[in-house]
DNA sequence: CGAACTGTTGAGAGGCTTCAAGCCTAGTGG
DNA sequence: CCACTAGGCTTGAAGCCTCTCAACAGTTCG
């Protein structure tokens, strides 16, 4: 990593030696060394506080956003005030790619959840790309079908479940997808607050079943941090296996974003 | 419209003169005069009836689905067994276009909800097109994101919404999706289990829902037809305006398929 | 015409939210 | 660096909203 320094927004950040800022971004993995060259000579990264606000619903995008480091969540707004947050980009995530192909302002917002290295690439490049290399304009595709695929599976399963399958399932979820320390300990830090906005419920609610599961032994909770002790549990919880049957295999909840 | 035989399954269809089957597809209106025709030469569209499963979740794809004429449901099957309604298909559609980009079995099913006309057209074909056709590869581009906007608007209304908001604006989506007769009756015929299915609820809940409304005197239920009569009332209880602020003019509820 | 499914309504239970109050933590400014 | 403050966290009590279960009427389809 190169010099990271806590300051409020968009403070420059500069690329440690003999690295490029784009090398592990699959997305640009298919770009030749030129292409990737000129690429990385066009764009400028920069280093993000929590809570940075990326980009806000309704605002008009000139670019994607790649995110290096750190994690952002993606939320669209309900009429109540409340936040839907809809998906998460991590390290490799691109985000804001919609309106390189709708002309129309964003429909989420985007926030830093913890602090991130991002860089700004304009539309004008990336349509350049996508021209002159068709397994770029691919992965692109591909990209969304991914996300289209989470943001069903995040429907049905919101939908359709209690509030404690729903937790469980969130749990095994962030396990997956950020996985967990030596001591078990899940590696992101989020708020009850964003949890809950997660879920599609009350914080009170969320508190009470995590809570209910620390007595039971499935997790600990050590300040935020939460460490999970009896994953088979989990999954039975998320699958509401009171008796054993209609078990599938799935992936229940997949990465999203916009 | 050609001849229309009601018939189990897989019925051929036949197009009416001096017309093409494919000519008022959104995704075609690009490809040139050669491109549609060779496109026709090579696809085979059938008739299907109410209930007709036109693939099924796991299963692998050969080729897109394009409707031509009914309506489609696509769903989910969550773990209880119930169906999580993600989008509908209907007129100039095309489904199950994921599996061309990314190489995986289907994630939902989909079903005939009204006697419908459809062609398939292989994959071999539309990879063909992509590749002669840039704007054509656009299409689909822009296809996803309009699915992926409304999927993940589709989350936030159900989770965080009433059964009666969601009721409500489900009814406004349906008369911008379907449209309404003279007499304002919206002209999609569906079950109360799938109306259910959609707004996340069980049936019951959302017979009670409807029926209040009845009562209320903002529609009127006949038979399955269901009449809009008070609009306004129904954008306020979509809203939760009792107390007339934040309202925010989006369109709720958007068509999305898969 | 009968069977199977859909639609409707009621009673009752309980899951989840609301409201409220207090503690705790993190971030700010002096 | 510490005190302060706003916001996050937690818990309780109360009640509503939604679901479950059940029974029956109506409808569709073979």
């Amino acid at each position: 990593m190169g010099t990271l320094i806590h300051k409020k927004k968009f403070k420059r950040y500069n690329a440690p030696e003999n690295e490029t800022l784009l090398h592990n971004v699959p997305l640009f993995s298919e770009l030749t060394r030129d292409e990737l060259c000129n690429l990385e000579l066009a764009i400028q990264s920069s280093l993000l506080s929590k809570r940075t606000i990326i980009y806000h619903e309704g605002m008009r995008h000139t670019g994607i956003y790649c995110i290096l480091e750190g994690i952002v969540k993606i939320y669209m707004q309900a009429a109540s005030g409340k936040q839907q947050i809809v998906g998460f980009a991590t390290k490799g995530d691109i985000i804001a790619y919609r309106s390189l192909f709708v002309n129309e302002p964003a429909c989420s917002t985007a926030e830093v959840m913890q602090d991130s290295v991002m860089c700004h690439i304009s539309y004008s490049h990336i349509t350049r790309l996508i021209k002159s290399n068709k397994t770029f304009a691919y992965h692109f595709i591909q990209l969304m079908c991914k996300e289209l695929e989470g943001s069903n599976s995040l429907l049905k399963n919101i939908a359709q479940r209690s509030v404690r399958e729903r937790t469980a399932g969130f749990l095994l979820f962030l396990k997956d997808q950020f996985g967990v320390d030596e001591r078990n300990h899940i590696r992101v830090s989020m708020t009850r607050i964003d949890l809950a906005n997660v879920l599609g419920m009350v914080t009170a609610t969320l508190i009470r079943v995590l809570s209910d599961f620390n007595k039971s032994n499935i997790i600990n909770l050590i300040g935020k941090e939460i460490e999970l002790i009896d994953i088979d549990k989990l999954h039975a919880i998320s699958r509401n296996l009171i008796n054993i049957d209609s078990v599938k295999d799935d992936v229940i909840f997949r990465k999203k974003m916009t």
